[in-house]
Parts: C-alpha cells; sequence; structure tokens
RNA sequence: GGAGGUGUGGCAGAGCGGCCGAAUGCACCUGUCUUGAAAACAGGAGUCCUGAAAGGGACCGGGGGUUCAAAUCCCUCCACCUCCGCCA
C-alpha cells in the first residue's frame, strides 16, 4: 500500500507513477475520494460514541427511579451508534480497496512503458565464441544424466523434472555456494515454509495481478509459496523492527511453486520455465532513506554471484509497466544463452520501499522513537535455472562441462562434468 | 483424530458487567541526592485512527454477538500447553 501521506501532499506524483506503469490515474483520485469518506464517517462515529460513552456512564450513577427513562434514551443513542459505524466500516472497507488498488509508486529513473521498454544498464563479461555447434541445456544435461524431464512429466505433468546424479549435486553445490556468501555478508541462513496463510501471500502482493500465478491448497487455505521473499516477507509481520545497528539481512532456501498460468508454448523444453524449482533468495529489512543504496548492494551480490560462475550477463533496469505491484524498481541479471543467442533472467532484485511493509504492518523505531514503516528489499542469489546457463556457456566440444573454478569446492572438487553415454 | 486447559502492556501477574487503557512487581527512561555510580525518593513511559491544536475515538490473541454499558457473558477462529490415540 502506498503512503497516504505522499499521495495528499502529492497527487500528482503518484497519477505520474500509474501512468508510467501504464495503468490508470484515475484510481488515484478514486483513492483519495475514498479516504476523504473515511475520515468524515470515522468523526461522525467517534463523536456519536464520545457521546454515547459520557450517558453510559451516568447510567451507572442514576438512581433506580430515574433509570428506565435513562436505558430508553440509552437504546436510541445505541442505534445510532450502530448506524454511523456501519456507514464508517463501508467507507473503511472500500478505501482499503481503493488502497490495495494502487500499486506502489515507482522510482525516479525507471523507464515508463511495458516489458520490452526496459533499459540496459551494462553488459559485463565476454560473450563466447564457440567453433563448434552448440548443443542446448537439455540435450547437454540428458547427456550428462543431470536431469530427466521425460520421467518428470510422466509422474507430475509437463515442466516438471527429476533433478539427477550431477543435477541434483550442481542444484546444492550452486545453492550452496550462493548461501556460504550470503552467510559471508551477515545474512542469517533460513529455511522457509513452503506453505503460507491467505494473509502473508495477500500482503506481499502477489495476490493482485499475479494470482493466477499462485498455487492454492483450497481444503487448507494455504498457498505454496512462488519464493521464500513471502515467507521471509511474513516473518516480522506486525512487529516493531530494532535496525538502530543496520538491516536485518535474510537469505532464504525454498522450493518455489508457480503456476506459469498463460506460459503455454513459452520455453517448453528443459527447465528453463518450470512448475518448482529451488533458489536462495535475499531479504533485506532497513529503513526507508536507505533502501535505494542497499538496491545498490543487492545487486552487486548478484553480480558477485554471477562472476562466480564466470557467465556473460548483462543488466536492465525493469520499466514500470513489468514491475510487480510492491516494487518500486527492479533490475534483472540476464545471462547469455547460447543455443537461442538471446538474454535469459537469471535473477532479479527489487525495492518493495514501504509499500510491502505498510501491507504486512512492519515497522521500526526512528531516532526519536516513533514508529515508522520499514522498507523490504529482495533479491536472487541462485535458482535452478542457473543450471541452463552454466550448461550451455561451458560446453565443450565433446558435450562435456567445466565447472567455475568458484563453484568446484562444491562439487568434490570436479573440474569437468562428463558426458554419461 | 479425541478430551481438557490457557491466551491481559517489554516480561511477570491482578482484574466484581459500569469508577479499567487497565492494579502490582521487575525491567526501562528522566530528575533529586552523589565527584561518578549504586541505593533511596519523585516523575515519565504502549499502539492505531482522527484533529491545525486542545481534544476525541479504538485496541486486554483475531473476528462476530448480547447489553444503555464488555478485559469481564455468549459464539467462532487462531496460537500455545497437558493427556489419549495414530503416523513419521
Amino acid at each position: 500500500m502506498i503512503d497516504l501521506k505522499t499521495l495528499r501532499d502529492n497527487p500528482e506524483a503518484v497519477r505520474a507513477s500509474q501512468l508510467a506503469r501504464g495503468e490508470d490515474p484515475a484510481l488515484v483520485d478514486a483513492l483519495l475520494a475514498a479516504d476523504e469518506r473515511r475520515r468524515s464517517t470515522v468523526a461522525k462515529a467517534d463523536n456519536l460514541r464520545a457521546e454515547q460513552k459520557i450517558f453510559s456512564k451516568s447510567i451507572g450513577r442514576a438512581t433506580p427511579e430515574e433509570r428506565p427513562a435513562l436505558l430508553t434514551r440509552g437504546k436510541e443513542m445505541s442505534a445510532e451508534v450502530k448506524a454511523a459505524e456501519v456507514e464508517q466500516n463501508e467507507a473503511e472497507v472500500a478505501f482499503a480497496a481503493a488502497h490495495r488498488r494502487v500499486p506502489n509508486i515507482v522510482q525516479d529513473g525507471v523507464p515508463a512503458g511495458g516489458e520490452d521498454d526496459y533499459e540496459v544498464l551494462r553488459e559485463v563479461g565476454q560473450i563466447r565464441e564457440f567453433d563448434f555447434e552448440v548443443r542446448d541445456h537439455v540435450e547437454l544435461g540428458e547427456g550428462l544424466g543431470a536431469f530427466d524431464t521425460e520421467r518428470g512429466a510422466k509422474v507430475s505433468g509437463s515442466r516438471f523434472y527429476f533433478l539427477t546424479g550431477i543435477g541434483a549435486q550442481l542444484q546444492l553445490g550452486l545453492l550452496n555456494m550462493a548461501a556460504a556468501q550470503a552467510m559471508e555478508h551477515g545474512f542469517q541462513l533460513m529455511i522457509t515454509p513452503s506453505l503460507v496463510r491467505p494473509e502473508i501471500m495477500d500482503g506481499t502482493g502477489f495476490l493482485g495481478a499475479h494470482a493466477s500465478e499462485v498455487y492454492k491448497l483450497a481444503d487448507d487455505d494455504l498457498y505454496l509459496v512462488g519464493t521464500s521473499e513471502v515467507p521471509l516477507a511474513g516473518y516480522h509481520s506486525n512487529e516493531i523492527l530494532d535496525l538502530s545497528s543496520g538491516p536485518k539481512r535474510y537469505a532464504g532456501w525454498s522450493s518455489c511453486y508457480r503456476r506459469e498460468a498463460g506460459s503455454y508454448g513459452k520455453d517448453v523444453r528443459g527447465i528453463i520455465r518450470v512448475h518448482q524449482f529451488d533458489k536462495l533468495e535475499m531479504f533485506v529489512y532497513t529503513t526507508p532513506d536507505q533502501a535505494a543504496e542497499e538496491h545498490q548492494r543487492l545487486l552487486g551480490w548478484e553480480e558477485d554471484m554471477l562472476a562466480k560462475v564466470e557467465l556473460p550477463y548483462r543488466i536492465i533496469d525493469t520499466a514500470a509497466g513489468d514491475l510487480g505491484s510492491s516494487a518500486a524498481r527492479k533490475f534483472d541479471c540476464e545471462a547469455w544463452l547460447p543455443s537461442q543467442s538471446r538474454y535469459l533472467e537469471l535473477t532479479s532484485t527489487s525495492n518493495c520501499t514501504t509499500f510491502q511493509a505498510r501491507r504486512l504492518n512492519t515497522r521500526y523505531r526512528d531516532a526519536d522513537g516513533k514508529p515508522q514503516t520499514a522498507a523490504t528489499l529482495n533479491g536472487t542469489l541462485a535458482t535452478t535455472r542457473w543450471i541452463v546457463a552454466i550448461l550451455e556457456n561451458h560446453q565443450q566440444p565433446d558435450g562435456s562441462v567445466r565447472v567455475p573454478e568458484a563453484l568446484r569446492p562444491y562439487l568434490g572438487g570436479k573440474d569437468l562434468l562428463e558426458p554419461v553415454k
């Protein structure tokens, strides 16, 4: 939810943000009107309640003779209060709905427009020239005995897979390396629940435009998380944090579940786009004034990981229309995919400013000891998908794959993955 | 799955349907005293909404109900604890 102070003081900025996202600026005015109405109904109900309260107390002190008359008037007042409260309630529900309809205010500098209007910030690393026919990750992975998509489909359906042997090791190694790096920088490692309550899923903003992406367990009223961002954002909900000694940084390890509704025919081959994968995710709680700086740090840590696995990549500043509802800015790191001669998203880091924390009621105490809404950020350190880029970029003419040096200690020292057939 | 119990402010722990936003203790902050501290004494101290402010309203696990009036009565959900059963 956006900050109401900003909305009241500078509605023009919020309208501009809506336009940049390609969304309706009229929602801003609807929200302002709903806010106005809510405040007036609150005032009315408060006043009636105050009157009733005083009157009610006088009944307690009244003599038995005066009571019946007082009770009659008391009943009337009670009815008046109830009516005002109904009005107040309606106004508050309408206001909350209008509030939720407005996504986070886009940060200055974010390119306007949709999916294709991103800005490339920089390209890092050298794209490799191959003097042989490149294999795609599926061919490579099957040759190495790293995964089995056919049996994945047999057992669970399309977009499911088994990581087998070296593939499983590769994923564990990768995530372990990510976990080690995170811990080095002071992150607390967390293994998080994969199922969360509705209010947590809702609070993180995933039940808005992307609700169809989320698996729901209707019988149990729980949701399967699409990233550990969800449980980590819920971790401190309804709490007042002590951020006086710096940000709270968590690194969540979890399986992630996505329905991939509407992506039929997209990345159907292999393990690029799947219903279930594993991820190591950074999640940070900090103060709003430090959020932008922290965002750059998260990006830096993502780049460190990409350097460790020796992948060429570019960084894009995602366009406003392609941001999630909670994000004010998002940077993606996309690795080069030789088999398709295109870039493939490997990491994504979002600055949610106070938007997400406001919904989840996560605050901190400022220098004056007053509670203020915290800022939250998240960013990817490694996922199953990284295996795709690693296999393709480090493949050899014979179908073997060179293991990047930094990853070797996590694979028992192995420097080459060799075909099993 | 069955039976029972508990849920009050940072912690501990009172609380008769009206005088309870809530006793008391500890912890905390500020003064006095002291060279400084401790002790003692005095005072302060929750969160949210609303309001320019003064003030007003709400909050005793969450939600709903009864009542002129609910921390206190009723319903429901959630969490925790104990016992029995079952499964790992």
